[in-house]
DNA sequence: CCAAAAGTGTTAGGATTACACCCATGG
DNA sequence: CCATGGGTGTAATCCTAACACTTTTGG
C-alpha cells in the first residue's frame, strides 16, 4: 500500500485596521519552509469537523477568535507540499483585529498581522490562496454583507465607506452609497459619537443581524455592485 | 496513531435533455448503501491531482466526458460515512448526454441519468451534495454562460430559453431574453434549421468560446439576473 | 475663524419591464 | 388553411450616476 493522502485545513483570516485590510500570518518554527510566513493551519484529527479544525488551529497557533468563516477551496494539487501528499482545506475567515490580542502566550512561532498590499512571501503555495481569498472577498463585499464582520460593533459610515473603498480599490460616491446601503434597513442608527477628532461628529450605526436574516428569508437580495 | 482520514472525490454531472434537467447517477454495488443510487465518485490515488480522480472516476463509472467541471465543495462531517471518516471533494459538472453514451461495457454497476425532479433516495449524505450543487447552478446560470455547456453545439434560440426556465424554474420574456443574451455578443447564427417539427425553422446558434474569452479580459461581466 | 469631516437632493440618462402581432413552415 | 413555433419594437417606469453646498465640531 502508497501512504495515506494527508488532510489539512489552512485559513486565510482577513482584518481591517489602519483603515487597510490586513492578513494573519504566523511564522513557521519547523521544516519545510523554516522560518518564513504561512498561513494559520494544520492537520485534521481523526474526529473533528474541518471548521473545528480551523477554529482550533487559530486558538493555538494565534489565540484569536474570529467572526466569520466559510469554506474556500480546496488545494491538492500533488506537489504542493514537497514531502508529502498533502491536500488542504483552505477557510475564509473575517476578523475585527481590535476584539483580539494575538497571543505571544501561545506555544506557536510568532503570529502578525501584515497589511495585504505589503505582504512578505508565503511558504507552499499559500501565496496562490490569499490571491483566491481576496477574489472572494471583493466578489463577496458587493452581495453579501460580510464587510461589517470587519467593523467594530459600533461604527461610522465613513468607516464603512474607507473599508469598501480600500478593499475594492476604487473611489465611491459618499452619497449614493450612503443612500443604497441605508436603503436595505439593515443597519440601526444608535448614539452620535463625539471628539477623537477634528469635523462634525457622526451617528454610529449598528449591525442588525436579525433584520438582515429576516430579510433575507423574504427573498431580499443585499446588492451594492453598483457603486 | 488512529488510522488516517480518507479522501474521496464525488462529481455532480448535470445534463439536460427532454428539456429537463437531469442528474447522472450510478447503483452501488458495495457496501454501505449497496443497491442504493449515489453520486460517481472514488478515493483519490496517491499522485493524481483532484480534477484528474474525477475525471477517471466519472471515465470508469459512467464511460462518459465532461465539458465543465469546477470545485464545488467539499464535505468532511465526520460520519457522513458509517465506517470510516471520508473527506470528500465534491465537483460540479456538466454535460450534454446526447454526446456520450452511459457505457454499460465498463465494470461499473448501473449509470443512469434521473430527471432532478423526480431523484431516487441516495446514498450518504449525497443529496445534500446534490442541493448544493442545484444552489450552485442555478445562481451561476445568471453570471456566466456555461448554460451553453448543456446545450448541443448548434442549438435554437428556443432551447436555450427552455433551459433557463426548467432550471431556473420561472417564465421569462422571449423577446428581452433574446434581446440581452444576443447583445452579449457571444453567439453567432449559423444556419437556419429546417423540419423535425411543424412551425417557422428557427436559426441554429453556436457559443463562441473564443469571442467570450476575449470580452472577459476586457471586464466584460455575462449577467442575465434580470430577465 | 479655519480646517476637517458629516450630512443631504436633484436631475439626466440608461436599463428594465411589460406587452401583441406577423411570419414561415409542415401537415 | 390552420396549428405551431419563430421572430420582432416601443413606451412607461425604475434605477443609476453624477454632482456641491451646508452643518457641526475641534483647535
Amino acid at each position: 500500500m502508497t501512504s495515506a493522502i494527508r488532510l489539512a485545513v489552512d485559513a486565510v483570516v482577513f482584518g481591517y485596521a489602519d483603515q487597510r485590510l490586513q492578513l494573519l500570518l504566523i511564522r513557521r518554527n519547523i521544516p519545510p519552509f523554516e522560518g518564513e510566513w504561512a498561513l494559520p493551519g494544520g492537520q485534521v484529527s481523526y474526529e473533528e469537523s474541518l471548521e473545528a479544525a480551523v477554529e482550533r488551529e487559530l486558538k493555538e497557533e494565534t489565540g484569536i477568535g474570529i467572526n466569520y468563516l466559510e469554506q474556500l477551496y480546496t488545494f491538492g494539487q500533488p506537489g504542493r507540499d514537497p514531502r508529502n501528499r498533502v491536500v488542504s482545506v483552505a477557510y475564509f475567515a473575517l476578523v475585527n483585529p481590535h476584539q483580539f490580542e494575538l497571543a505571544a502566550a501561545t506555544d506557536a512561532a510568532d503570529a502578525q498581522w501584515f497589511p495585504c498590499e505589503k505582504l512578505p512571501a508565503l511558504a507552499f503555495d499559500h501565496a496562490q490562496i490569499v490571491a483566491y481569498a481576496l477574489k472572494r472577498l471583493r466578489a463577496k463585499l458587493s452581495y453579501e454583507p460580510i464587510g461589517l464582520n470587519l467593523l467594530e460593533r459600533d461604527f461610522l459610515f465613513s468607516d464603512l465607506e474607507k473599508l469598501y473603498e480600500s478593499i475594492l480599490g476604487w473611489k465611491i460616491d459618499r452619497r449614493n452609497f450612503r443612500k443604497k446601503f441605508l436603503s436595505f434597513g439593515i443597519l440601526t442608527e444608535t448614539t452620535v459619537h463625539h471628539s477623537g477628532h477634528k469635523g462634525r461628529p457622526g451617528a454610529l450605526f449598528r449591525f442588525d443581524v436579525e433584520k438582515y436574516l429576516a430579510l433575507k428569508e423574504t427573498g431580499f437580495l443585499f446588492d451594492i455592485r453598483t457603486i
